[in-house]
DNA sequence: CTTCGACAAGACAGT
DNA sequence: CTTGTCGAAG
């Protein structure tokens, strides 16, 4: 007999589902590896299992779900409560509410951190770095060493944090890593040895974690037996979505937290890999099976329930031609339809206007925009897209890409808050002080180094000498955090005082004050969904809004708008009709750092990922000439673009080349020069 | 000694 | 659009 919820689902998702369930105790529990293949009812398969658990008998208190964001996370818990309504009906939301476990390795890494916290020597007041304040306080240190003035160029910030990330997350020494992905800073590996031993002193001064950190002590605190044995322990189920995107620190910490694998589930999908670049390997998944003995079962879930075969058929095309293949082909029952577009266009500008009016097509037929994506490779492609889309007034939502945390002025109010969270943050304290007129980079570092030798740094502040060009704005300035240091139980208050703070800072600093101060009230009313400022900000580091949709003058939700998106942030996601910009080798691949046939596989991933992203309809657009970057908006460096090589001529099959407009180019050219205005005879008649 | 404004050269994807 | 460097001015 089977439960009525488990009716809908395919012969192998229900396997996926009830795998270990009822056994005899010995039997039960074994780790599981499911291969999900794109639209292959992941998601639904995951949440099922969950639910299965639950409704068996599982306590929902210990079930530790990672999921690659906090979006995916709440996502699966919605859906496990819907499955479980069906069974325990009105206690299916206490259930459910009680799966407190639930977020990213990230996420639940802090959380367990501050809880341990004490038995493993960190101060629990730990504040988290994100990407930025990372790659600033490696700068403070590299600045301190004395390596910015070498006679030949040393590595910047930015790339010395991400060498020092994968060399965290990839568990392979610093030569290693410098050898095979960093050829040209080779020369600087004693130096770098030097940076990274100072980063991990500045940050443990400063009482500050880095988002590597959060695993790299988990891994460290349940390298530890006993802990290991007790944090293991708290769980009696284990399941982590999107595991060919995790690295060998995070497989490291979970096999040493279950090390029989019982209770331990991974679903993933091997064609699906693109986050590399991050340290994620492919080898977790697939080596999953033989890290047991004995080895995990694995369920393979190949039927598409998401892309006409037409579609499908492309798609698996392109994957055909990656040099591994570890997971076979998708079948789909869903009949054929048309095949995808491959669209040749002039430019740019071409491209916009097309999907512009492909998409308005689209919706007279009913097709709502919610239900179209544009996809590209990087965020920037969708300029020229964004201005036409701006122009003709359609709404949009665009993922990925420049983050709302990351503008200037969001970034300084929340430094307020960090330091007043822990002032021996120098990045915060840094970047406050020099807000104020007359201090500049040695007033700040002479002032944050008195107060932190100093037992209360906030009560010392107020002791300091007033640098002399400051004047009024010290005293303002002390009076703040005085008053944020006391008032600790007013959380929604303290951005407020800080915002006044703020604002006439922002008016001398930056020209477009208002719409800046716009943000900061969105900032606000984010900050009133969280409990405690530290919440606030931890939460926040962490779990970023991911959409300019989260600034000000978005869409409501109730309203129709086209969702752009970066590949990588499309991920888990479907439309049914899908328009990819740029499909052009240089793009994608990207021309920047493919040197190694590994980028360039991840690279055909990507389209892959794209291309499965699409339900009814996909487009693949090329425009003949693409501008590259590095360059001011009317900069004219280009390059003519061929097609990407990740579609060859022996894929021409399964698509329907076109070129738009339709019209001769020729005639195109005389259409453009009738818009045009006489300018010269308007000159001539101006002086009449 | 320090700050500050002006100027010139790099940039991807994101927890 | 940001970051590093320069020279002028306090």
């Amino acid at each position: 007999m089977v439960a009525a919820y488990l009716e809908k689902l395919n012969e192998q998702q229900r396997l996926a589902v009830e795998h270990g369930v009822g056994l005899p105790a010995d039997k039960a529990g074994g780790p599981l590896l499911i291969i999900a293949g794109a639209g292959s009812g992941k998601t639904n398969t995951l949440a099922h299992r969950v639910a299965h658990l639950i409704v068996n008998g599982a306590d929902p208190r210990r079930i530790l779900l990672m999921t690659f964001s906090r979006r995916a996370a709440s996502e699966m818990s919605r859906r496990v409560e819907r499955i479980c309504k069906q069974v325990l009906a009105s206690n299916a939301a206490i259930m459910t509410d009680a799966l407190v476990w639930a977020g990213t390795f990230h996420g639940i890494g802090a959380r367990l951190l501050r809880i341990y916290a004490e038995q493993i020597g960190l101060n629990v007041d730990f504040t988290i770095h994100d990407r930025a304040d990372s790659a600033d306080l490696m700068n403070l240190v590299r600045h301190e060493l004395g390596l910015s003035k070498t006679e030949t160029r040393f590595p910047t910030k930015g790339t010395c944090l991400s060498i020092y990330s994968r060399t965290v997350n990839s568990e392979t020494p610093l030569s290693e890593v410098l050898r095979n992905r960093y050829p040209w800073v080779s020369e600087w590996e004693q130096q770098l040895k030097q940076l990274f031993t100072g980063y991990v002193e500045a940050k443990q001064a400063q009482n500050i974690l880095d988002y590597d950190d959060l695993l790299l002590y988990w891994a460290q605190m349940v390298g530890d037996p006993e802990l290991a044995e007790d944090i293991g322990n708290r769980f009696d189920h284990i399941l982590v979505d999107e595991y060919q995107d995790t690295n060998r620190l995070q497989s490291s910490v979970l096999m040493a937290m279950k090390p029989g694998g019982r209770g331990l589930t991974v679903v993933g999908d091997d064609a699906q890999s693109i986050y590399s670049f991050r340290a994620a390997t492919v080898r977790n998944i697939l080596d999953f099976p033989k890290a047991f003995s004995p080895a995990a079962d694995v369920i393979t879930l190949d039927r598409n329930y998401r892309s006409t075969q037409t579609i499908l058929a492309a798609a698996n095309g392109v994957i055909d031609l990656a040099r591994e293949r570890f997971t076979k082909n998708l079948w789909t029952n869903r009949p054929s339809g048309e095949r995808p577009r491959l669209l040749t266009v002039k430019d740019d500008n071409d491209q916009a206007s097309y999907i512009v009016e492909q998409v308005l097509a689209n919706r007279e037929t009913g097709m709502m925009l919610k239900q179209q994506a544009v996809l590209f490779r990087s965020s920037s492609h969708s300029g020229p897209l964004e201005v036409e889309l701006t122009r003709r007034n359609i709404p949009y939502v665009k993922f990925g890409g420049l983050k709302f945390l990351d503008s200037a002025h969001v970034k300084d109010i929340l430094a307020v808050l960090r330091f007043a969270q822990n002032p021996l943050d120098r990045v915060a304290g840094f970047r406050l002080l020099q807000m104020l007129p007359g201090i500049g980079p040695q007033t700040a570092g002479r002032i944050l180094d008195t107060i932190a030798a100093d037992p209360e740094p906030l009560v010392s502040l107020a002791e300091v000498p007033p640098p002399p060009k400051t004047g009024e704005d010290w005293a303002h300035f002390v009076e703040l955090l005085a008053g944020l240091r006391q008032s600790g139980s007013q959380w929604p208050l303290e951005i407020a005082e800080a915002r006044a703070w703020y604002e006439p800072h922002l008016d001398r600093i930056h020209e477009d004050a208002e719409t800046r101060k716009s943000d900061l009230l969105q900032l606000e009313q984010i900050a009133s969904g969280y409990p405690s400022r530290e919440r606030f900000l931890t939460e926040l580091t962490l779990d970023p809004p991911d959409a300019t949709s989260d600034q000000a003058g978005m869409p409501l939700l109730d309203e129709d708008y086209l969702i752009l998106s970066t590949i990588h942030s499309a991920k888990g996601q479907e439309w049914r009709s899908v328009f990819m910009l740029n499909v052009v080798d240089g793009c994608i691949p990207s021309d920047l750092g493919t040197g190694t046939t590994e980028d360039i596989e991840e690279e055909r991933r990507l389209l892959y990922v794209a291309m499965t992203r699409a339900k009814d309809s996909l487009t693949l657009v090329m425009p003949q000439r693409f501008f590259t970057g590095g360059q001011h908006a009317q900069g004219d460096r280009h390059i003519y673009a061929s097609r990407t090589r990740f579609i060859p001529a022996t894929l021409l099959q399964f698509f329907e080349t076109a070129t738009w407009p339709a019209v001769s180019a020729a005639a195109s050219e005389r259409s453009a020069r009738q818009i045009r205005i006489d300018v010269a005879a308007r000159m001539k008649t101006m002086w009449k």
